[in-house]
DNA sequence: TATTGTTATACTCTATAACTATA
DNA sequence: TATAGTTATAGAGTATAACAATA
């Protein structure tokens, strides 16, 4: 008796198989899922101290520590002081960092856009409206934390 | 200069709230989320060598090994001997496991439904013919390895 | 007092490599 | 020889708790 795949498994399949390849492209580099994740927040966020950091990944002190840590002797990113709080200090991207980001979300914008032709042009509309609309929904029953799984 | 966020970036936020709520829903138990996966495939495909657990979580056998062992000292799977083969063990879901098994995936149906219901009733059809397209073209891409990040 | 980031410690997930028991 | 699963070891990511320096 197999199951009819959901909507919501679909999309959740869509997310492994994009994170799978994206695992098995950084195969080898020193770079992983979290590492790139903090990556993206620096460079669409800008330079940041890890407190900021920790708040958009939603992760404690302490790990982005570890994490900053590795990106740095990756050469990924720098530490600088602040200019004017002398407990912290700013991370920033490195310019072949902020070069591999860029090439990274051209990539990315690229295979949005094969996605979306993949779509039947008439259907277009309505499957962005729904993907937004589902989205906004889903958003709303976690903060209002509706969603269940026990 | 804050970008217009891609369908990609929508999909992947979408995954992203499911992920974290998950996991800020097993905080504090046993679970984690490699372990609920593993749960899942045992609900879904029955009772499995390790190395079926291991061929279709795509992982290595010795993290299956470390991922059972968590599963059973927490009192959610158990390893009986394979029936013919004396180097095998069969890894199953207790009793306890299924009932929750069955719970999440009604759960998980019910989160599918509300999902649909926020899209529009008129766009319903599109979206849905929309997330399957996309799902077999990023499947496609990715077992050509068409897709690049670097 | 509160905040920033660190050291100390521990658990989970993953991997490779070498090994045992069985096929 | 090949396969199933283990022990041994290591690295990454995460967490809590205690601490130093600074605000």
């Amino acid at each position: 008796m197999t199951m009819e795949p959901t909507i919501l498994d679909r999309l959740l399949a869509i997310s492994s198989l994009f994170q799978a390849d994206m695992q098995r492209a950084f195969a080898g580099t020193a770079l992983t899922e979290a590492r790139v994740h903090a990556l993206w927040v620096l460079h669409h966020g800008g330079p940041s101290t890890q407190q900021g950091l920790s708040a958009a990944l939603g992760t404690t002190p302490r790990s982005v520590s570890a994490l900053v840590d590795g990106l740095v002797s990756a050469g990924y990113a720098e530490r600088s002081p602040h200019p004017t709080d002398r407990r912290a200090v700013v991370v920033s991207l490195t310019e072949p960092a902020l070069r591999l980001m860029e090439r990274m979300q051209e990539d990315h914008r690229r295979l949005s856009d094969q996605l979306i032709e993949s779509v039947d042009a008439a259907d277009r509309p309505a499957f962005e409206r729904g993907v937004n609309a589902v989205f906004w929904r889903l958003d709303d029953l976690v903060r209002n934390e509706a969603v269940s799984y026990r």
